[in-house]
DNA sequence: CTGAAAGCGCTTACAG
DNA sequence: CTGAAAGCGCTTACAG
């Protein structure tokens, strides 16, 4: 344990401890020479500045604080894994914090990482957004949010996706493959807004989805989506391309499809939205619209660096856009 | 953002600054009455100490740092979220680093956490231990590391899985159902123990595992489990049941019991060990062997915070049990 | 360009 | 049981 201070460095140096600060941050007032003993008596004593005792006299922890309701689920996973890359860029530390959906749990790591000190914190959207809002323009730091679904509570920061965009690249890919009888399955309210994106890229070509073969889909999740589609499907067997409001769903239309016979995708295309990782190992691999976490923790990251370095706040929404992932579960309609 | 101190308290109360710390930290010389009047300016205020000041001031931050190669995989992001759960019970927050398997990012990593005087620290093994230990070691802070292979350095606190009561536990499983005709997959350097384990159950019943119905897997993936299996399978068709070594290679032999045309559990059974998410998932749900994360989480913290307490390292290995659990890919031999 | 002083917010002996 | 002092390791004006 290198108990090395400010102290033992200017000792060696024969200079004051205020002159090893100048050098050790770098402030242009100290003669070459003094710097080079005082960079020598750092290198010699493996002089490393304490963050704490900094932390204290500026008001800088460079320290983040990371909220997110889990870390079980890969989804927050990856943005945590991808905001600790872009964060350790920039030079900050996380702190990392999972409530579990609690906002009781979450309203003590917040009031924890308050003591801390903690210069700004990111915190994933978990559905309480607004509860956290609160608590959180009452704590008065800096903080980002990333909201992973479409509402986006305004006046502070947030990196969202622009779902509407999901829906439209979705849609397009299956118009521009030449389909043209094609139904949805979802139609979650969540996903509304991915299904309006939808509507515009075929309106583009003159399709109009028929609202009998949107596919209301009781949750968002395999066995929903499989019960949805085993209906649409059986009473609209013209239809050649299902397009799945999330992967989830789109899992569940790959099983049905399989119980009908549907080859996929020679009789029966298929899309999602989210490309979760199972949506690259399924029969076939799913074609899919993703939204990448590594630019909404960029962008989040950014965000946040720049709020802590203006110190001042920067509300509005950061819309970030989804890329379309073509696999193997699209392609054109039979006989074309 | 409340910059109350501790001496806008001890103002607000009449008294001075170290008696409000005195109430704060509850040592028992200030008088109720004095004590009740500065926890009421406390709650007037909204005080809450400075954790920086504080770990200025004592050397203690409550603070420890979580080393994992990355939060990428299951594994380790559930090991993470136990390990905030049990440390955050214990009062400690976390700091999340991540190595992504790289020493030179892993030091470095560590030269922050240490700057920041964390308490102690709990890696996960990501293969580099030897020399995390020596970097760690150097470092002098009390750590824990938890190791997911089977060696295990000595002169540390390590916290592991019992590999070969794991394979014990699956063969076991397999004899007691009745199989005598036994394959293994697997065979990889690291599962060794584990393949130990389970001769050593067998052989309890006289059953021996005869080398050639051993299948050696180029890698610890299901493609690696399907090749080995369709050779051994092939070979060894009166084979009733294949242990797989891991849960990937047992979902590889799953995939060759399709292809071979050989029925699941009724046909072939087919264990696994590890307990993967995906285990939960394939057709039929996998037969496995469960490592509990959470156990290893709460073994880790609780040997973490004693060393923390005492002031004095414990080194020493801690061999967790592992746990049967029985789902759908198992059963008894055909005919029997 | 360098040094002496005060302060960040807390705690820890140590007198009274 | 309470108060005055010194210190944790750093930084920030401010004289020289």
């Amino acid at each position: 344990m290198s108990v090395v201070t400010i102290k033992d460095v200017a000792l060696r140096a024969g200079v004051t401890k205020q002159t090893v600060s100048n050098v050790i941050n770098k402030r242009p007032v100290v003669s070459p020479v003094t710097r080079e003993r005082v960079e020598r008596a750092i290198a010699e004593l493996g002089y490393t500045p304490n963050l704490l005792a900094r932390g204290l006299a500026t008001g800088q922890t460079m320290m983040v604080g990371l909220v997110v309701p889990t870390i079980a689920d890969p989804f927050y996973a990856e943005l945590v894994e991808d905001l600790e890359r872009s964060l350790d860029a920039e030079g900050y530390s996380i702190a990392l914090c999972t409530t579990y959906g609690d906002p009781e749990r979450a309203r003590g790591q917040l009031e924890i990482l308050k003591r801390r000190y903690i210069d700004g914190l990111i915190l994933a959207d978990d559905g309480n957004v607004s509860h956290h809002v609160d608590l959180l323009t009452e704590l008065g730091l800096p903080f980002v949010l990333c909201a992973s679904e479409t509402e986006t509570p305004s006046g502070i920061s947030v990196v969202t996706f622009d779902h509407g965009h999901a829906g439209y690249l979705a849609a397009q890919h299956l118009r521009d493959l030449g389909h043209r009888d094609i139904a949805v399955v979802g139609d979650l309210p969540p996903h509304r807004v991915r299904l309006e994106g939808a509507r515009r890229a075929l309106a583009e070509a003159s399709i109009v989805i028929e609202p009998s073969r949107i596919g209301t889909a009781r949750e968002s999740s395999q066995p929903g989506g499989f019960e949805a589609a085993m209906s649409v499907l059986t009473e609209h067997p013209e239809v050649t391309a299902v397009l799945a409001t999330h992967d989830l769903l789109a899992l569940g239309v790959l099983q049905a499809a399989a119980d009908l016979g549907r080859a996929v995708p020679g009789s029966l295309s298929v899309a999602g939205i989210d490309d979760m990782a199972e949506a690259d190992q399924s029969h076939p691999p799913l074609t899919t619209v993703a939204f990448a976490k590594r630019r909404m923790a960029q962008a989040s990251t950014e965000l946040l660096v720049r709020a802590l370095r203006s110190g001042r706040r920067e509300p509005g929404v950061t819309s970030l856009s989804p890329d379309l992932v073509v696999r193997a579960s699209t392609a054109p309609p039979p006989g074309s």
